[in-house]
This record gives structure tokens, sequence and C-alpha cells, in this order.
RNA sequence: CGGGGUGUAGCGCAGUCCGGUCAGCGCAUCGGUUUUGGGAACCGAGGGUCGGAGGUUCAAAUCCUCUCACCCCGACCA
């Protein structure tokens, strides 16, 4: 390819939305337009990084059996209310409706029509598994689409299902993913850790998210640096264990005054006591149930844990009239005791490790002390629902954690029956009998790979692609366009690196030396093979490896297998 | 959904408070001359119904009302 005819343009200046450096990168060297709040044209240097980061997927998933499938955008409503998710997915769904008034969706994820495609095919169990995937627009009306391709709300997923004839089988697809994953992204160049994730709205209760290290990610990560224990904020845990204490010589609860002191900070200073020796009390609303959860006062509560310790699809706190309605009293001065209407009471180990906290009263103006968890209350149940944090101890092991961010660019779950048994996925087992086919589910997201290898691998010039995943390997650059024993030579050994199977383009503009390099550089090709007319005097070329700045002059006749070779060195890195 | 902010040429911005040669600058684009190994210099050119609608006024990018879009922080997020 010329450059002189590629479709992009490098940019000194980029819109100001532009946040973080793979955002800025994309733009400035001509790799995406925005069309929308969140959506984006892929122009030819993104997409030819794009196809190359599915053709690994494809290869990795493939060789372990998974077969290539093309499912609709548009999906009828009735697969989402025969699942139950027409209701509860939210204005994330994006929903339309055809000329007859009938009602339909931009699929954001593809669970319901997966499993009514393979319901109609699926008979005996003799069939399973089957392991299908396909790489798809998806549309997710998110609340505030961020940093590019990062978190748009049409993008492009690579989402695949394994269906099983159980549990212990489907548990083998799944870590079968998994290692699939590893060697996907490993190929693709990134540095990256596996962690234990939530499973959230999607169901399931086994889940890795593939986490790519960098500060401009959105998720937070613990992870011990001791063992090989890490997991999401969301699902992190740290040692602990319910404590049974002696409280016998606690006296009796005594109500004490505390007028306007809401917070935890507040009432500890008031009553002169440390944040530890106050209990938190807030109100849920668990699935349409309210629910009081008790805290020791220095921590906070995990929603996300709370939500799968209740295995619960939705979690919000309740409003000020439902927290009148149960506590008798407004926010701030709410209890596990004396509360007007009984709720379930859900306790954080953290209310045991005390021999008696600080609560409210759930009377305006007063906390009662020494409250007693079994003595004077007694919790549905004890569970971990804090926000671990860095510094805690592994849970695993005796080592600490700590805290790093991460950009999620994959996630496997292990679904079971939840899809199958609702929709009716069911196959005739060796018993005779039917039942639903146990499911995974496996997705990574493209572009948000593609991005965050540009987050991980760039410099103050511009972006260093790795090898495996650059939209072009290298690029030829006569210096001299004015000079047609330059232009003449550099051609043939453009060429000549063509023949050899090198994905080279040639930049025939008629630029200064500067404006090329700089270019070169922004847009990151991996080799740059220089073509001045020193060259011709001397009969070498200089090739620069982007990654290491490291320049070498190479006989003319030598450099093409030279820039093969080192091609093939960078591919087998990862391989 | 709450808070903050921005819409003026393809991109980055000035002008808005205080209405009247304010339709301007830089980058990019086009033509010319000189340059030519790390984003060249000079000369010249093209390009904008100032997000949209309505209003006030002799006069609106500027003031008022309504609206749309976008961005940032938070909340939310298979």
């Amino acid at each position: 390819m010329k450059v002189s005819q590629m479709f992009f343009q490098t940019l000194k200046e980029v819109p100001k939305e532009a946040q973080i450096e793979s955002h800025r990168l994309l733009y400035r060297a001509g790799m995406i337009q925005k069309l929308a709040s969140g959506v984006y044209n892929y122009l030819p240097l993104a997409l030819r990084s794009i196809r190359k980061i599915e053709d690994i997927i494809r290869e990795e998933l493939n060789k372990r059996g998974c077969q290539e499938v093309l499912m609709p955008s548009v999906q009828p409503a009735e697969l989402w209310q025969e699942s139950g998710r027409w209701n509860y997915y939210g204005p994330e769904l994006l929903r339309i409706k055809d000329r007859k008034g009938g009602d339909f969706c931009l699929g954001p994820t593809h669970e319901e029509v997966i499993t009514d495609m393979v319901r109609k095919n699926l008979r005996s169990y003799k069939q399973l598994p089957y392991n299908l995937y396909q790489f798809q627009s998806k549309f997710r009306d998110e609340v505030r689409p961020r940093f590019g391709l990062m978190r748009g709300r049409e993008f492009i997923m690579k989402d695949g299902y394994s269906f099983d004839i159980s549990e212990e089988k489907s548990k083998e697809n799944y870590w079968k993913m998994y290692e699939a994953y590893n060697a996907i992204f490993r190929r693709c160049g990134l540095k990256f850790k596996p962690v234990d994730a939530a499973t959230g709205a999607i169901g399931g209760d086994m889940s890795h998210e593939f986490q790519v290290l960098a500060d401009a990610g959105e998720d937070t990560i613990l992870s011990c640096n001791c063992c090989d224990y890490a997991a999401n904020l969301e699902k992190a845990t740290s040692r602990y264990s319910e404590i049974v204490r002696d409280t016998s010589d606690v006296p009796p609860m005594k109500d004490v005054s505390t007028p306007n002191q809401k917070s935890v900070e507040e009432v500890a200073a008031f009553l002169g006591k440390t944040t530890k020796e106050i209990m938190k009390s807030m109100i849920y609303i668990v699935d349409n149930e309210p629910v009081l959860v008790v805290i020791r006062g220095d921590l906070e509560i995990n929603e996300a844990k709370l939500q799968a310790f209740c295995h619960a699809n939705a979690v919000e706190l309740a409003d000020d009239a439902t927290l009148e309605e149960i506590s008798g009293t407004e926010h701030g001065f709410i209890g596990p005791v004396g509360l007007k209407k009984e709720v379930r009471i859900l306790a954080d180990y953290s209310v045991t490790t005390m021999d008696s906290l600080t609560a409210g009263a759930n009377k305006s103006g007063f906390h009662t002390e020494n409250v007693v968890i079994g003595r004077d209350f007694t919790p549905a149940a004890v569970a971990d629902l804090r926000v671990t944090t860095a510094g805690e101890a592994c849970p695993k092991c005796s080592g600490t954690l700590e805290e790093c961010r991460g950009i999620e660019v994959g996630q496997v779950f292990f679904l079971g029956t939840k899809y199958s048994s609702r929709m009716h996925c069911e196959f005739i087992a060796e018993n005779g009998e039917s039942v639903p086919a146990v499911m995974g589910c496996y997705g990574i997201g493209v572009g948000r790979t593609m991005q965050a290898a540009i987050e991980q691998n760039h410099d103050e010039f511009g972006i260093i692609w790795p090898m495996a995943i650059a939209p072009y390997e290298a690029i030829v650059l006569p210096l001299q366009m004015n000079k047609p024993e330059v232009v003449e030579a550099a051609f043939k050994f453009y060429e000549s690196l063509k023949a050899l199977g090198i994905e080279a383009v040639i930049d025939d503009r008629d630029e200064r030396a500067g404006f090329k390099f700089n270019d070169a550089d922004l847009v990151g090709y991996p080799i740059q093979i220089i073509f001045g007319a020193k060259s011709l005097t001397t009969g070498n070329v200089e090739i620069k490896i982007r990654r290491t700045n490291e320049k070498v002059e190479v006989r003319i006749e030598d450099a093409a297998q030279f820039v093969a070779d080192f091609k093939k060195k960078e591919m087998a890195v990862n391989a």
C-alpha cells in the first residue's frame, strides 16, 4: 500500500473529548472517527488491527473445537420476555419497533438467541458438547460512553457459548476457554491477569475476567504479592472469620443523645469514639425486598457482594420514604435494634470483631451504645459484604493484597442452566430423561483489546504495535522523492518485502524526512526501512526498530530477509 | 439520574461580561517559489446561515426564552 493512497490522516491536535492516551492516539494516527456518542467509524488502519486480533481468536478457538456462527443484531422481544430479561435489563437495552409495531431490540448480548438457536437443533446428549462463537456488533445504550472504543455504545465483541451434558463437562469447557483466553491475550502481546470476577446479572456462579494492567483502566483489581490470587474489587475478599466473643461483661444497651450527628464520622467524634466502634446500618432494596445491612463503621458495604449473596438481580439503596417506613426515623439514626417494621438483617463479619458497637437508635437524634450482635439482635446471616482494600491479608496465603487498575478485555462465565431451563433448551439424556443443557459464555471486547494494546504499548511519539496485531508490519521510507533513483530503489525493495510475505507500506508522499519519520513513529509500524540518498552510495539501508529505537545498517540486498527474520522472531515471542 | 462545562471553518481556539468593520487566529487543505535525514520558510487562495427555534432591538456570535447535541466528575453498568 502506498501511504499517499491510504485513507487516513494523522493529526497534531485531537478532539478535546479524548482524555486517555490510547484514545488520543487512535485519533492522532487516523484510526477512528466518532459518528455519535460512543459510536465510531473504524478506518482502515484500525480495522486491520482488529481483523488480526479476530484471526488470533479464531485460530485459538477453532483448534479447541469451537465453531463460528453469526447471529443477528436485531432480536425479537419474545425471546427476551421468555428469558425474563426484557423487563429488568433496563434502559441499556435499545428497544425498537418494526413497521407493524412489533417489539425488537438491538442485541447487547446473545444468550437468548443462541439458546433459541441451539434448542431448535438439540435432541440428544450424543450431539453435545457444542461450543459456538461469533464476532458481532453489540449495542448497549451506556449511561456514559467514554474513552473511545473502551466503553462505546456499539462495539465489536466476540461472544461464545458452550452447551454440555453436565456441570462437570461444562466446567471442562470453561477451563478450556480460560486457557484459550490466556493464549489469545498473550499472542496479542498484552500484559494481563486473569482475576476472579463477580457474575452480576448475567447469572452463574463462577467467572473470571481477563484484565489488561493499565492505570487508565476502569476496574480495580486486588492481587496478592505472594501467590496467584487476584480478583476484581467487586469480588475480592481477604482473610476473615466470624469471631465468637465473650460479651458477658458488656453492660446493657443505653440510648445517648446525638443531635444532628448522622455520619459515622460525626457520631464517633461526638461520642469520643473511633469509627471502628460505630455500627453502620444501611437499608437496601434487594429485588423489591428491603434488607438491613450492618457493618463496622470504618468499612464500606460492597453492593456486588450483597447482590451475589442474595442471588439478586438488582440492589439499590432505599429511598427516604422507605427508610422512614421501616425504621421510623431518618437516615443517620437507623440501627438493627427497635426497627418499626421487621426486615431481614445481614451482618458483615466485621460486626463480630468488636465486643459491642454503637448503632442508630431508630429515633431521630439518638444512638444506642453497647449493642451486641447475637444478644441484642440476631442477623439472618453473617457474611463477607465489605469492600476489601489494599493492605489486607490474602485469603489464600500469608501475603498481602495490592491494588492496581485494569481494562477488562475478556470474561468467562459458568452459566449453569439459568437460560437453558427457562427457555427449554433440553436434550434426552442417556437415561431417557429430558434435561436442560449446561451452559457457559465467553466474551472478548475486540475493539477494546486493540485500544488496551495501545494503552499499554506507546511512548511520547506514538503507538508501538506488538507485531502480531500491527496494522502493517513495516514501512519503507524513501526520503528524497525528488531523486528518481532513491524512489526506484525504495519501490524495488518494497516489492521484495511483499514477496517475503511482509505486510508493508511505502511512504511515497512528497514530504520532508522529518514529517515521514514522525508519522511512522505515530502510526507505530514495528519496523521502518529508511532509504536516503546516502543509501545508494553506501549500498546500505537503515532499519529502525520502533519498540527499542534500535537502528542498524544493513546491506540493501540483505535487508528484506533481515526484516523477515525480525518479524519471525517477534511473532515467536508470545506464540 | 445529580453536579459542572462546552457548542464559532475538518481539528484546536479567541471574540460573548460591555450588542454596532468580529467573521478572526493556529493547524490542516489548494496554488506558487525556495527548501529536502526528525512535523520547513515565504507569498497567495478557498472554506463558517457562530448547534437549532423563537423573541427583544434600528442592529444579535454577543441579551432573553425554549430546545438539541456533546464533554467532564459522580451514581449506574451482561
